[in-house]
DNA sequence: TCTGGGGTCCTAGGACCC
DNA sequence: TCTGGGGTCCTAGGACCC
């Protein structure tokens, strides 16, 4: 039996890469990404990185070094990274004998037995090559015998320039030196928390932790950290998933440009949110049972009165009917929420889902907000999916004040209408 | 003044049952 | 006075990921 192989192909800084595409003139330029109400930096060309300026900080924390350093910053754009995601995504497909998306911007391939058709490192470069020439986008990659260490040889790729952005970590001696070199810290798996108590018990390098004894460690901590460990000896625990699994929650929530303090306001966040959420329950084809609604203040000024909460029904029966969604959060609603707070965000959660396949036998059960249910609802999914504009509910108010700040939003360069600001 | 959103998995602890 | 033990299911919260 051939050894496993795993190849992660990751984009190079890929929102702030995105935008760099279509403006050549900022080719050399520091660019950064924002996220929504452009509140934090979420992506840095590596000239903003070079000034020391880290991932997740809130922009005003660095106004004076992006207006010292004329740093261009963008609003979040997710329709056009999307489908530069898709650009990137395809090629990828049609190279490699199996893959998995594992984020916009990353994908996981199996390799097994390509080394007896080509050398590894080779494919690597072709494949790094190709998705250059095609999209403009740049990618590292790192070839292992399992995933975590597919990371970590990506992670080198893009760390030491002399690999050119592809590293085959097949050989273990080599993967030991690499490890040697590595802090804790960079293993996939190993967060702050993790890293902070494996650090206190002297272990200190990515080695330092392969040579732990993963016995132990599932005692001491977890069955996943010492799946970690196993990874990072060449003992591959994580397969490949080629299928996207469906989904198990779908989350809408948004922080408002602004703090809403009317009830009446409130109450169309959350049915702009449930309706959205409902939305996506139905491009993945299940019905829900379970709706949550929450509420709550900001957290970050202590001076200024706290509230949240989160309230939990079970409908009668699966549905992915928007007008039986809206009824329910509504009812949850009204016990939510308190006058005299200033309130900065809002959500609805799904959960507890079935496939609408599996339900179609059902279909006669009448539901609470009568016949023509999934008629009326794939009409509206189409039309709004049309690009020819959008029919909602009135209860989710039309423009409101509180919409997403997205100041610096770049044009719709490959994608028509998708993603007008506001509208979703 | 201004601090993202959307997921997954695991675990501990409580409720309940026999 | 003495007051078992083990199993399951569910939920909330923690930790991690991008």
């Amino acid at each position: 039996m051939s050894q496993k192989v795993f190849a992660l192909v990751d984009c190079n800084n890929f929102y702030a890469s995105c935008e760099k595409l279509f403006r050549p003139d900022l080719k050399y330029k520091p660019v950064a990404v924002l996220s929504n109400n452009d509140g934090c930096i979420v992506a840095r060309s590596k000239e903003v990185k070079a000034l020391g300026i880290k991932m997740g900080v809130p922009v005003h924390q660095v106004q004076e070094q992006i207006k010292q350093h004329q740093i261009v910053c963008f609003s979040s754009n997710y329709a056009l990274y999307a489908d530069m995601s898709q650009r990137v995504m395809s090629l990828l497909e049609a190279e490699a004998p199996e893959i998995e998306i594992y984020s916009i911007d990353e994908a996981f391939l199996k390799l097994t037995g390509v080394e007896a058709v080509e050398d590894l490192l080779a494919f690597g470069q072709r494949i790094k090559a190709k998705v250059d020439q095609c999209t403009g986008i740049t990618v590292g990659v790192g070839i292992a015998p399992t995933k975590t260490l597919a990371k970590l040889a990506n992670h080198a790729a893009k760390t030491y320039p002399a690999t050119g952005s592809v590293v085959n970590l097949m050989d273990p001696a080599r993967q030991r030196r690499l490890l040697a070199l590595l802090d804790v810290s960079e293993v996939w798996g190993v967060g702050r928390r993790l890293s902070k108590r494996l650090q206190e018990q002297g272990i200190h390098t990515a080695l330092d932790l392969a040579d732990t004894d993963p016995k132990l460690v599932r005692r001491e901590y977890s069955v996943v950290l010492e799946r970690t460990i196993r990874e990072l000896n060449g003992i591959s625990c994580l397969s490949l998933e080629s299928l996207p699994a469906t989904k198990k929650q779908i989350l809408c929530s948004r922080s408002f440009g602004s703090r809403i303090t009317e009830r009446a306001q409130l109450k169309e966040a959350i049915a702009k949110y449930v309706t959205r959420a409902a939305e996506k329950l139905r491009a993945e084809g299940c019905l829900a049972r379970v709706l949550q609604v929450f509420i709550r203040t900001g957290m970050f000024n202590a001076s200024e009165p706290q509230y949240r909460n989160a309230l939990t029904i079970e409908l009668t029966q699966p549905t992915d009917d928007t007008r039986a969604f809206l009824k329910a959060a509504f009812q949850l609603f009204d016990k939510l929420f308190r006058p005299g707070f200033r309130y900065a965000k809002a959500g609805v959660m799904l959960t507890d889902f079935y496939s609408s396949h599996a339900y179609q036998a059902d279909l006669f059960h009448t539901d609470a907000v009568g016949d023509h249910g999934a008629a009326l609802m794939a009409v509206m999914d189409n039309i709004n999916q049309s690009g020819h504009g959008q029919v909602f509910f009135a209860a989710q108010g039309l423009a409101p004040e509180w919409s997403m700040k997205r100041q610096f939003l770049s044009p719709a360069y490959t994608t028509q209408w998708s993603d007008l600001p506001s509208v979703r």
